[in-house]
DNA sequence: TTTATTAATCGTAAAATTACGATTAATAAA
DNA sequence: TTTATTAATCGTAATTTTACGATTAATAAA
């Protein structure tokens, strides 16, 4: 009956921005790569130009991602700090401990 | 260019799963409780009983969840597998090490 | 200055999500 | 058997997401 927390509301936002796959691959490239220029990324992913760029502003808007304009050119990169709520808050889910055997 | 790992695929299915903040609480609730009946699952969440019921089926769906007919009622519960197999891949992405500092 | 390159945005269509009330099917209780 | 309870499903409307080509704005190169 009562409304979603914060914590809740905020989880639900990360997972929203993990939650296509084109975008964990931005994600997982940006961790990697030594590049992060958006025409880059383009280039690994199976989908046009507008369309990344499209998933890449989705995932600054979620904060995870910030992007520097470089010229023509833009370069991505992971937010370290934003990453790392969403690590502190997904792993805090997932190291949850169950209370309870299944009852199912 | 080319088309996306199975495990980006998986951690995409987990991520839209808990992409939502009702279906955050639920799981939340879920490895809280002791009581997994689905009325009380509805009398937890600020929503109708229909719309809840639909995002229970959703996370049957990602396979995070499963439900056990009892009478009249139906329990719901972690799937400690599926739910162990959520949190590998996604500690697993988390715990990714940066390769070098920001360029932004 | 003219031309090329890069990436964001616009416009748009198709599909998916979210929410609800109403209905249904199944079991339990009276 | 009749009635009540529970939860799934149906039907539907509103919104959001996803995808693309085309256009635009900005910088770089010729």
């Amino acid at each position: 009956m009562a409304d979603y927390s914060n914590k809740e509301a905020q989880i639900a936002v990360y997972a929203k921005a993990l939650a296509h796959p084109a975008r964990v691959a931005i994600i997982q490239l940006l961790l990697k790569k030594q590049t992060c220029i958006c025409g880059a990324i383009v280039e690994e992913l199976p989908l046009s130009q507008s369309t990344v760029s499209q998933h890449l502003k989705e995932l600054k808007l979620a904060g995870l991602i910030k992007g520097d304009i470089a010229g023509v050119k833009t370069c991505y990169c992971i937010d370290k700090v934003e990453w790392n709520k969403a690590k502190k808050l997904l792993t805090g889910l997932f190291s949850m401990t169950f209370k309870k055997e299944n009852c199912c």
